[in-house]
DNA sequence: AGTTCGTGGGAGAGCGCTCTCCCATACCGA
DNA sequence: TCGGTATGGGAGAGCGCTCTCCCACGAACT
């Protein structure tokens, strides 16, 4: 059954009594071929079991017809992070936007992860030897090094989040902004009067955003100061400036965490403290992730479309492989408040 | 800076006087070389910036240095199903040990999601092409095919979990009998004397040694019969299993979920009907994931070594791809007790 | 009839490596 | 002195493709 030498393109050459040539431009589509050749050459394939050689064929083309995704942890560099990254029902989220997006190319993405310096340097040599011909950059960090470096090795690149600092780099992003927004419109319109915020790192651009546009819509609705403290977008992180939160402003009836696992950290912590959610105190999250479903309360929560913009980013690396010009482009999608009962 | 017609062999061989097969001998180690010369050959390497094409590697070799993993999500082929498992903290925790152990080698392995018939001859098309030389599978599910068609192939594979019929594939798994006794025996020991359970889908091996150790332990205990409820390891299948358990025997004080999420869902099904966890009902665990750590209350569970799993996957692997010997290895894991608050 | 196309096929070079030969040199014991 | 034997280097074939030429042929024009 297992035919060890498997066949090449000459063999189908020579069962369909036609030259490498002819069997090439039919596997290939790349000029026209007489129809009734063209179906000699299928049986021959067919005949033979023939499967092209990616090798000889990245070979020549060079071309690998395989994209990384690089997941780019952390500065801060400790290996856990990272790793508990993939455990993130986040990154799953964005994983399998991209596996379905590429899927109908028949490409499937090399793995990676960023967590230093060395790591840079071994996906940079990796994308050099060709072995992929782009990447998407899933980072929450501002992490900036990576699409430079592989700029320089000619690999194109897609950011998941705006970088901090302008670049040659193209990306997909929400309004984090008015998500924000949207989480102090709804806690103002039930009634509630005294926000607070945790907010995730403020080095992070979507943590900063999502901050402005929360105090912002809070002075739209006539409360200018909203009481924050920062958070890590943890679980352990959410429960710590709820507690600090409720010392410093014990009479707070609403508060905004920009993750659902700092949410469900701070709805817990509340519960120590004899709050009822959302009867004494609502709770809004982000992300719309499996924790914001399946906690008790479910947490009321800002959704980001994750695997449609995962689905963009393959969309915009595949246009940008098949015709480098030289522009970077954007794409923002909006959030969507899901209605649950923290808030 | 980008130098566009990257350096071959032949280039690193000029600057370094040399011929291009000893450039080739220092790079990979492959022959004596003298060490006066070794020095001239890795000067001219790091002044050319040379990296080796790693088509034109493969194409000889006929090696790809490169490896698959295939998610092979289920035979129930909903679309969603496969895609909520990459969101599951499970596959985090495999991926994580997956690309950890991978790491030191320099590969970064390509991800597959096997949903249906048509993916099972894709990604055999793939392995056929010389795109990854093995595949690391990981399946709840019996799943047969795909080692067969990849063996077919030439491709070896290491399997997460114990195949239903013994084939030709090396696997890693958890000795889950055991990990069922260890749920009897803790509630045994907590006093508990009206246990059920709520298994995992019956057709997984795993699920029906979980829950036949379970029940051994019972049995060992004083306790021959214990009530059970078909779970689907999903939250929402946990939830409903319980509210039949209640139904049924209203006065359980005892539950052993084969899976956290599982436990969760009955956890709130619990609290919906009155019961408290742990002082009414006692609910034991399975996996020590995220939900596990996060919940409240906390869920006491049966721990699976899933990083120190996925790492001995790959070891396997590797081994058998070094030297592709024929026999088949397993390696089974003990699972370990994590005492938390909800048993 | 001669010229000019357009169409569809083949020949063959060459992508960048590895690896098998082969050869030059140095060192050894007889 | 000579054959034998390591030792270390080079020459060159060839992995399986793609793609540029080139050519044969028929149709369409002058």
């Amino acid at each position: 059954m297992s035919a060890d030498p498997s066949p090449t393109l000459e063999d189908v050459a020579r069962v369909a009594g036609v030259s490498r040539a002819t069997v090439s431009r039919v596997i290939n589509r790349t000029r026209n071929v007489a129809p009734e050749i063209q179906e000699v050459v299928r049986r021959a394939v067919e005949a033979t079991g023939y499967v092209p050689n990616r090798a000889a064929r990245s070979l020549v083309t060079r071309r690998s017809e395989a994209v990384g995704v690089v997941v780019a942890g952390t500065d801060l560099s400790d290996s856990l992070n990272a790793g508990q990254f993939l455990t993130d029902p986040f990154f799953g989220r964005l994983l399998t936007g991209i596996i379905g997006a590429l899927k109908p190319r028949g490409i499937f993405p090399a793995l990676m992860l960023a967590e230093n310096a060395a790591d840079d340097l071994a996906i940079t040599a990796y994308f050099k030897q060709g072995n992929a011909d782009g990447a998407l950059l899933i980072s929450t960090y501002p992490d900036e090094r990576l699409p430079a470096m592989l700029a320089d090795v000619g690999r194109p690149s897609v950011r998941f989040a705006r970088p901090a600092s302008p670049g040659p780099v193209s990306y997909v992003d929400l309004a984090h902004r008015e998500g924000g927004r949207m989480a102090a419109a709804h806690l103002a319109s039930i009634g509630r009067r005294r926000p607070v915020a945790i907010t995730g790192p403020l080095e992070i651009p979507a943590a900063q955003e999502r901050q402005a546009g929360y105090e912002e819509g809070w002075a739209r609705h006539g409360c200018p100061f909203v009481p924050v403290c920062e958070g890590g977008f943890t679980y352990d992180s959410g429960e710590r400036a709820m507690k600090e939160l409720l010392d410093r402003v014990p009479d707070l009836d609403a508060v905004f965490a920009a993750s659902d696992l700092m949410a469900q950290g701070a709805i817990h912590a509340l519960g120590d403290h004899g709050r009822r959610v959302p009867e004494d105190v609502a709770v809004v999250g982000f992300d719309d992730s499996a924790p914001a479903r399946l906690s008790r309360p479910g947490i009321t929560t800002i959704r980001q479309p994750l695997e449609e913009m995962a689905a963009e980013m393959v969309r915009l690396l595949l246009d940008r492989l098949d015709d480098p010009s030289p522009e970077p482009t954007s794409v923002i999608f909006d959030p969507v408040l899901v209605l649950r009962e923290s808030a």
